[in-house]
DNA sequence: GTTCTTATTGAGAACGATAATCAACAAACT
DNA sequence: AGTTTGTTGATTATCGTTCTCAATAAGAAC
């Protein structure tokens, strides 16, 4: 099985963090790296087809988020989803439908990004908080609740 | 003990889905009103000083939902936090701390709430998806965790 | 490759936040 | 006052997630 360009940068963050990239933890970010949007610990359970029990899932969603590779996302209620970090993604925005809470990544063009960016950076200076990230999130009817 | 204004809106509110503002619920949507960002169960249990058991705090904060009078937002792992409906306090924004999870209010300026619209509305002609609200939600270290 | 060390796994129990149940109760309507 | 219907408090159940621990696999050393 060939390795992607996405996973040799991630054996390599987690060979710096003395984290073993085993079968299992490649199965959920390769997973991670082919959905258009976060996924939860049952998302993947469900996708990978349960060759690796729940509890693995959770544990290995904890230690890749602990190493970097993943961060989390909370959109909806109870459930917790994961997305592969920015740094191999790249920064995007959601899209969290309110009907049956799928989440979606979406682009945003280059300049609306930079005007974003200057809107943080201004709340930034008026208020006693050190942004360190940001977050639009759109929330509506996701074309299959529509 | 006097009702304010935004009480009057609320009791009215309940009464049109046939819903009573008990003493319970008028003390959760006052705690509701004084906080300066969107509290948990818990939060309100403890400020509350347990005078309302937590299993009709949860109810209350369903029934109150349901009837429009509180919304809930979900930025930290596994806890739901609610706020006055945005009818009631007006839309704003809000700062995460990714420290602790505390979450703050934050008013932007009308000119800037102007262009992120412009922002949303941009995205919503360019995917199938209908946007019904947004929420931009600043991440960063509050001034306690600084 | 065999051995040694240490991280990791799987299965199940335990946990925390939230929801559901149900008998006792209170508010509005007659 | 009596009836109807919504609400409360206490408890139990549920669901997502974390923990535990014995069994196992991955790297490192020989």
């Amino acid at each position: 099985m060939p390795e992607t360009n996405l996973e040799k940068q991630i054996a390599h963050r987690l060979q710096e963090k003395d984290v073993r990239l085993t079968s299992g933890r490649r199965t959920i970010v390769r997973s991670l790296g082919l959905a258009d949007g976060p996924r939860s610990a049952s998302d993947l359970y469900t996708s990978i087809g349960s060759s690796v029990p729940l509890s693995s899932i959770y544990r290995s969603l904890a230690v890749l988020e602990r190493a970097g590779v993943i961060s989390p996302h909370y959109s909806t209620k109870g459930v917790t989803r994961y997305e592969l970090a920015e740094w191999l993604m790249g920064h995007h925005h959601h899209l969290v439908c309110i009907d049956c809470g799928q989440v979606e990544d979406i682009e945003i063009a280059a300049e609306i990004e930079t005007q974003l960016e200057a809107i943080v950076d201004t709340i930034g200076k008026e208020v006693a908080f050190a942004p360190r990230d940001h977050a639009l999130e759109i929330e509506g009817l996701c074309s299959r609740c529509n």
